[in-house]
Formats: C-alpha cells, structure tokens, sequence
DNA sequence: GGAGCACGGATTGTATACAATAAGCAATTT
DNA sequence: AAATTGCTTATTGTATACAATCCGTGCTCC
C-alpha cells in the first residue's frame, strides 16, 4: 500500500540532502549509506542516482562511485542564460493564450511575495513558494510540458543557492520589481517588452550571484582529500 | 578489458531499436527479452530503460513494464517550439564568437550537404550526418553544453521521422536553402536575421512533418491488443 | 447467456550474493 | 628518505533469487 516506489523516495531523499546543501558539492554518495538509513537495498539507492545523474544533480565516476555535483562560474553562466531563454520562451506562448482571469492569479501571486512575514526564514521560503509558483504559472499557461521539465530540472541544479541570495534584501526586492514589471507589460499585451524583461530577471539574479562568490563557495567540499578525486587523466 | 559498461551497450542497442522504428510506439519492451538478446542479466537493461525514460525515449508504467514513447501532434510541436527556440539561442551565443575559419567549416559542411551520392538512401544518411555536425558545430560555438544536451535529447526523440521526411525531395531541397541563407547571414554578421531564420528552419520542418500525418502514423503500433494498454485509470 | 470472481501465468520491483576494480597503506628496495 | 610495488579493503558493477502485482482466462452463479 506504498504510493510511491522506493526509488522515488530514495530519489527524493538524496535530492533534498543535495538541494538544501546537507552534501556539499563534491561530497561522494555511497550506495550503502543511503540504503542502510533508509532501510532499503541498493538497488533502489542506484536507480535513484542514476535519474539524479540525468538531472545534473549528481555525476557518477566509473567504478568509483556517485558524488554530488560540483559547480564553476562556468555551470552557473549555462544554467541561468538557459534559464532565461526558457522561462522568456514560455512567456512568449503564453501570451497568446492568457486569460484575464490568469492575470488576476499572477498579480495575486506578486502581492503575496511581496507581504512580510514573521521571520526573515519564514519570508524567504514562502517567496521561494510563492516564486516557484508563479514561473510554472507561465510555463503551464504556455502549454508546453517539455519546457517545463527543462525548466525545472534547470532550477533544481541551482536552489542550492536561491535560499542564499534571497537572503539579501536588496536581491528579494530587486526580484519583486521585476515580477512587478512583468505582469503590468502581460496585462497591457506587450508581449517584446514582457519577454525582454522575463530575460533580465534571470540575467540579473546571475548576475547577482556572480558578484557573491562567497555564496556558492561556501558550499565547497572541504579541500582536504577529497580534491585529490578530481584529477582525471 | 570492456571500454563501455553493460548499461550503456544496453542503452545503445534499445536506442537504436526505438530510432530506427524497429520498435513502433506503444510497444512493450521487456527486460528479460533485451537481456536475453543481449546475454546480459535484468539489472544493467533495467538501468538502461531508467536512462532512456530520462530522455523522453521510453515510458515506464508501475508494475507495468516499459514502452516506447507515442507521439501525438502535441509533442511533435512541443519538441519543435522547444527545439527552435534551443537552437536560435546557440546561434544568438554562436554570433558573439565565432572566427572566420569556423564560418568556412560550417560552408563546407552546407556545401557537403548539397551533394549527391549514389543512391538516395546514401544521400539522406549522408545528410543526416551533415545535418547533425552543422547544428552541433553552432552549439558547440556557443559554448553552453546543457544546452547542447537539451537538443540532442530532444533531437532524438523525433529522429524517428527524420529520415522519411528526408525521403521527401522538396523537403531536403528546402532544408538545404534554409541552411545557405542561415550561414550567408552568420556572415553578414546579421545576428536578428540569422536567428530567425533559424527558428524558421526548424519549425519549417515541424509544419512539413505535421503535414503529412501519415510519417508518424507509419510508426503507430498494432492496433489490436496493445490499444488496451491505453487504458489510465 | 452474460457478468463477476478467482486462479494461474507472466513481468516487474526488490533483496541478497558474488565478482571486479580502484584507492590507501605498508613494506621493501634503491 | 623517497619511490614503487604488492596487498588489503572498501565500494561499485553484475548476476541470481524471491516477492508482489497485474493481465487474462475459465469457471460459476445469477
């Protein structure tokens, strides 16, 4: 009476070790950990990380094992202009197919992004919440699932480090300007302007993670032995 | 002393099953039959269905088992929005970078592609070969290797119908115009131009595929017991 | 005669067991 | 003392074995 297979909750174990950073990057998986504290066999364990490999979430070296994935300015750079031509892409469809009744949903979504809450913590996650929701508003709207997978599959390499950013006020606030911006230019149908700003959001917010290097290096592997595995021949 | 695991000879060989047609869409693929054949045991097939599911190529059911993909129109102009889209942003990429020497190499590949050869099924393997190089070669340029990925994972889900609609004289003949066009304004340094003709290339060959829905109803399975399989709760 | 239920076969999901390989350490030699 | 080689150990890659579930068929009952 499982609704989910034991793949799938080792796939969504190791998935929230990696998104909310318990594993550094770098940091090796073994398949008998994970399947002794799940009290599962290895078998699952290794489906699981292998539809991780697929999704960028993780890299298996032959016969030496999964390690969790290690990010250069260089990934961040592909991921976040991918992103932008996606996520623009979407908006571009789904302007030929919005509703007013939609446009309502999406200011309803910047309204609530924009409320406080109690504690800065608390803040960022529904914004995180809140965020998430409203791009896979646009990419549903759009209607093209493909997109959406791509797109999502792209977020997850990069959440990691979205908790981070948000962290700073000036980025959160920045990032409530432009979904502003965005929904005033889909409610008067400008779809150019609309797109070209959806680009900028995401350009910016790389932007702004490239400017705080910090943010993705404290998420670095402790350099003591593990460096030794990334010499490849 | 193998160079490649079982996993991957397996994915190869189920791969080239589904993108040659050998297995029509819908149809079952059983694990012990392909590890069977292949005189390997369940688990590394198994792993190779994983990957394939991964990439759009196969679809799991619980309990079920694996099945090739079906293709509606629906996903056929998912797959070439998406695909459009993918290869006008390697190109806007490609435009910031690319040397003079890389500009002869993608003349000559256009020039190759030109050519005939002995017999038209030459021709069209031929082509395909080309076809692949050129746009990879852009992709490449661009310098974004998910990107370069994405495609390919979405370039393969349709190679199924390349080569029929490639049977199609007018088609090649198009499809060769679109490519001179697109390399004469990679030259002109004509950026906006170049991408868009290259959005238009590919959604050219998505209008020419959906116009002729016999292509990939060809494909379709028996339509005897395997239609039951349809059947979701 | 038709519909529902039960049983059997087939196929996947999971577990356990074994083999192969690569890393780490120590001992020995130069 | 440093380097190299051989051994040991840990971990993955692969095979085999068992359990659970679903489909189809045949029987029974209405």
């Amino acid at each position: 009476m499982r609704v989910e297979s034991l793949v799938e909750m080792a796939t969504r174990y190791i998935e929230e070790l990696i998104v909310t950073g318990e594993l550094k990057p770098g940091e090796q998986i073994k398949e008998d950990d994970i399947a002794g504290t799940l009290d599962i066999s290895r078998p699952p364990v290794r489906e699981a990380l292998n539809g991780l490999e697929g999704e960028g979430l993780v890299v298996r070296k032959p016969r030496r094992g999964a390690f969790v994935i290690e990010m250069t300015e260089k990934d961040i750079w592909e991921i976040y202009t991918l992103k932008a031509e996606l996520y623009a892409t979407a908006l571009n469809y789904a302007m030929d197919r919005i509703t007013n009744a939609q446009i309502l949903e999406l200011k309803d979504l910047v309204a609530q992004m924009k409320a406080n809450a109690e504690t800065k913590e608390e803040k960022i996650l529904a914004f995180q919440r809140l965020h998430r929701e409203f791009h896979i508003k646009i990419m549903t709207i759009a209607g093209n699932q493909r997109l959406l997978k791509m797109a999502a599959s792209l977020h997850k390499q990069i959440r990691r480090y979205s908790f981070q950013t948000l962290g700073y006020d000036a980025h959160l606030t920045a990032s409530n300007q432009f979904h502003q911006r965005i929904v005033d230019l889909i409610e008067q149908k400008d779809r150019e302007q609309a797109c070209k700003m959806m680009r900028d959001h995401v350009l910016d917010a790389m932007t702004f993670l490239l400017s705080h290097p910090d943010i993705f290096n404290d998420c670095a592997p402790e350099p003591a032995k593990k460096q030794k595995i990334n010499n490849e021949p």
